[in-house]
DNA sequence: CGCGTGGTTGAGTCATCTCAATTACTGTGG
DNA sequence: CCACAGTAATTGAGATGACTCAACCACGCG
């Protein structure tokens, strides 16, 4: 894992020096787009492949009868659409939850990136590997777990995810996603996920507020949850190396 | 799409011939295993990569209470262990639910594999892309859906699924799974899963038993179910060409 | 200062679960 | 060919987790 220090790509890939600069030509260009801005969207095809530069932004597929399911959380190192090469029209969208930054190329000037530079195949092979283990304790998480444990369990994947990039102290992170998508996220109701927020402030477990979320006992959040960091293969150190994380939690993931 | 006509193997990817050959050669011992047998346990390595050729596994997570979630189906010409290329200790475990024969080969061959032929390499993460694509459907599944529609879900992925490869008649494919496995599948109970299919065949939408499934409404099933194949990723073409399910969907996500 | 979005509360309802018992299969050994 | 054991399917009735509806509050922003 290495964090490209100088270009507006940092890219959640192990990848070597060469190979980054080679997929910076591809992604030259960099856009800044708002709040709540489709980067894609179900059944519309298009030539683009993106990666999340900065912000935070969130896979999600709606069902005919209006309600949405969010599947799966973007952040900064993150690719968009690379089914897109392989598969014609998405089968979610991706919205942005905060202001974000993207590099953006052209479907083909990857496909040719990938042509040259096998390496590079093979991390977005990685990535995508990662992307499905994710999507899969996504079902774990909605089917076998209490409502409470399924928020608890979110909110441990996003610190777990932001804590090595962007955090004011050790516990603390900025935590942009509404009540109402933490409720998409898990398969529960706004008014549920409130009053699961409120236990676990009432626990002294976290606060949260102000785009800001505080993590007071991290193992006790984890057991809570039921949360394993190994599923993340090490997705939650993309960016600066991990520092609070390994040691707050000897045993898990140690591996990766 | 291709459907190697006289190998052991027949993959769940697009690819050339003479890709597959060269990937026979990798995968070239073949093994039977019985029902119930692990092809892999969450959480122990292994430094073995197989393929289904036959019959019918299931990915499933544990949480600590005992309980579990089936989180994936592998049906024949899936790759079980891709991951354990990058990932060390594999999130979750696969069961055989039938009898099954599988190709084996060794990480290390099947990586220098996608050294030699990107091709195989490319398919790879094409493989994985829909992967990815069908765990997010899942969650989709699991949590948006209320009970009665997970089932009837499940129940149309399989038989698109199974569509292709083996049936007796157009409207008939084998079933090898338990109540209690789509119960483990959809997040439900298996006394829920037993009524809710015992409404699908009082609305004579289908029938069920003995291992096998008749759909007799497709249209209906699906539309029951909010069900449309492009998720799949043109998954359930594996194997022969399809047949039935275009003539019998035509419009198929027209509505959604 | 007013409006909109996001957060919080309370009370009643329903989908789905639990528990527990009964029946139907499937395969195996006598 | 039957008896039996074990697994899978079915049924009923009561309990509860999570939802719905509907109101109210707080803040940030123009």
């Amino acid at each position: 894992m290495l964090n490209f220090p100088r270009g507006p790509v940092r890219l959640a890939l192990p990848i070597s020096d060469e190979d980054l600069e080679a997929l910076f030509d591809v992604f030259s260009r960099a856009i800044v787009v708002g709040k709540h801005a489709f980067l894609r969207r179900e059944g519309e095809r298009s030539d683009l492949v993106s990666i999340l530069e900065s912000g935070l932004a969130l896979r999600h597929k709606a069902t005919r009868d209006g309600s949405r399911q969010i599947v799966g959380i973007l952040m900064p190192g993150h690719i968009c659409d690379l089914s897109s090469h392989f598969f014609d029209d998405p089968d979610h969208s991706i919205e942005t939850a905060t202001d974000c930054a993207v590099a953006v190329a052209r479907k083909d000037e990857v496909l040719d990136l990938m042509e040259r530079r096998p390496a590079i195949s093979r991390a977005f092979l990685a990535r995508s590997l990662a992307d499905a283990a994710i999507a899969r304790e996504w079902v774990m998480n909605v089917g076998q777990r209490p409502g409470y444990q399924r928020v608890a369990h979110l909110l441990c994947e996003i610190f777990a995810y932001q804590q090595s990039m962007d955090f004011a102290d050790e516990a603390t992170c900025t935590f942009p996603l509404t009540q109402e998508q933490l409720a998409d996220a898990t398969g529960l109701t706004v008014v549920y996920v409130n009053r699961a927020l409120q236990d676990l402030r009432r626990r002294k477990l976290i606060t949260l507020g102000q785009n800001l979320l505080s993590v007071h006992d991290w193992r006790g959040l984890c057991a809570e949850a039921g949360f394993n960091l190994s599923y993340l293969h090490g997705d939650e150190q993309i960016g600066t190396p991990m520092r609070q994380l390994q040691d707050q939690t000897p045993l898990e993931g140690a591996s990766v």
